[in-house]
DNA sequence: TTGTACGCGTTATCAT
DNA sequence: ATGATAACGCGTACAA
């Protein structure tokens, strides 16, 4: 392990010299002992450690994710967005499953507050009455007074920087998609019980069909997040007819699981019935799937991008909190309500 | 900023006291001492400095990972596998996105190193006469002669362990599956071109239909390794009919992208052609793709335990490769090849 | 069982 | 323009 003591020496010069040179201060150096210092460091393959620099100095860069699943289109899309810039500015990124654990998220906010993480970015949404909301409010406290920056991509009022969606809104607008339509009866299958952004959506979705005087058609049923949960809940739908004349579905997977379903049924989608998601992942776009885009890769990517910049102690923003806009996209799973049925 | 310092003072001991109880270390310290310590540690919200305990212990407890890109699921379940035994040792995971670069691959090893990461794997595929090859090579030298392990998710010849699945075994698995239900005719749908990859799941293609006697019968077509590209040669074949008996994609990706221009051409699979991937991941189960079963989670989790296990200073085995068995999984999109055609 | 003191590799301050 | 040195926070050898 060569370290800067060693390339000085190799040089012929002090170590604040050699430091001066390798870390691109911007302290004068001869131009002769620059090439010096330079050649004794290639000779040598020198590796300047980030570790004793971050801390000496007040900014590790280390950017910091927390994820449900990384598996997850969702949050994959976020931490990509998240690396992108983390890596331009000179971090490294530092990713961790907590498999929707709020135990486990305070556990890696903990590691990460170990490494001095620059800012941790929480990626996924709370719980309604999470029992261990408390712990968490206090660890993110805790985290910012020691100056890590927290970044939540979703409304859990932790106390810190919210860029995230309007989830009801966007459950809103593909309603009102459908409604436009001239869809009736529509079914919302819901996402995983008991998280918040299940209820937004669920929400959005109610709040649509109310005010179109369409409360009465409006149903919700269990689901999930993921292909299964959309197909075991759409075979329930098939099984106890008559068809809704649209299904919403939580997000794109749990509609592409619809889907399935309904065509292993000989069930034509859009002609006797429409299907639609939310989120507009890669998936979305292959099925055709109507859906609504969310700014995943810009939520990520904005959130580091904050980190970045309010890196040493430059003013906290409080909990201001950052709206992005999504997008309608119709494709080919929706349809005009025939006009007989 | 409390530091072990703070806390000494706080709990009335000498640092090395107050490290001993927080550190867990083994030398002996009396209960009340050590109640005092932790007391002050909790009342002071002491956090230890990983980055400190990084500089003076041979190990940083840093895992890397090094993905072309997250979003590609063969990706994000790798990196899954490497997190979660990551995480169950006590350590942090570092990823970065190379985009099948090999020059950034070796930026962002470099930037690893400089964190001193204990271990960096390399998941992604290496490229047929790739002029970045020898600077990689050095990278990968210099920082095993650092300490740093690394770990190969393919056939790269990098001069460290390989863990990794036999991909001209697979694809010569998958064709062997196609060959025997009486496909003659098989055309190949390739992966990037220039991968490593690419060529060896092409050679195990060819390797089983002329071990048939079918060498006549095959076809190679380039694709890539998304929905896109599976989608745009199928229309492709389809334009320039006769159509083979069966389509073999480079993953499940393409398969399921030709899938899709197959049934909205009204071609019925398997009725009238048959569809194969590799790797199985989620959408393959989805969707009844038949496709060879790859143990990517395994991968993951193998390399990051070998490089937990590994860690301070253990003998290196040079440079030796486990392959992980593979898995033919057939579902629904393959049958029995019909008597005329 | 507890305490003292050094070193890990940097950067920054203060001379020179 | 260059050099010496004090931090940063920790673990550990050595002393008591």
């Amino acid at each position: 392990m060569t370290s800067l003591v060693d390339v000085a020496r190799a040089a012929g010069v002090a170590v604040a010299t050699a430091s001066r040179v390798l870390s691109g201060s911007d302290h004068p150096v001869s131009a002769k002992t620059r090439a010096k210092v330079v050649a004794a460091a290639e000779k040598l393959d020198y590796s300047p450690s980030a570790l004793a620099r971050a801390m000496v100095s007040p900014n590790s860069r280390l950017m910091g994710v927390l994820v449900s699943d990384i598996v997850n289109p969702y949050f994959s899309v976020i931490a990509r967005g998240v690396d992108d810039v983390a890596t331009r500015a000179g971090y490294v990124t530092m990713l961790s499953n907590v498999d929707r654990s709020t135990a486990t998220e305070i556990s890696r906010l903990q590691a990460m507050r170990d490494y001095r993480a620059a800012g941790v970015i929480f990626a996924g949404s709370g719980y309604v009455d999470d029992p261990h909301r408390p712990g968490l409010l206090k660890a993110v406290r805790q985290a910012r007074e020691q100056g890590i920056l927290a970044v939540s991509l979703a409304d859990r009022d932790l106390g810190c920087p919210t860029i995230t969606v309007d989830h009801h809104a966007a459950a809103h607008d593909i309603t009102d998609h459908l409604v436009a339509l001239g869809h009736r009866r529509i079914t919302f299958i819901e996402g995983p019980s008991g998280m918040t952004v299940t209820r937004q959506r669920r929400e959005g979705f109610l709040a649509r069909m109310r005010d179109a005087g369409l409360g009465g058609g409006a149903r919700c049923v269990p689901g999930g997040f993921d292909y299964e949960a959309g197909h075991t809940a759409t075979l329930r739908l098939i099984a106890r007819r008559p068809l809704p004349d649209a299904v919403l579905a939580a997000n794109d997977e749990v509609a592409v699981g619809a889907l399935g379903a309904l065509r292993q049924a000989g069930i034509d989608v859009p002609g006797e019935i429409s299907v639609a998601g939310i989120n507009d992942l890669r998936v979305a776009q292959h099925v055709g799937l109507t859906t609504v885009s969310l700014p995943l890769y810009e939520m990520g990517s904005l959130a580091a991008r904050h980190i970045i910049e309010s890196a040493p102690g430059a003013a906290t923003d409080g909990a201001a909190t950052t709206t992005l806009s999504h997008r309608l996209v119709p494709r080919e799973t929706t349809a005009r309500r025939p006009p007989e049925r």
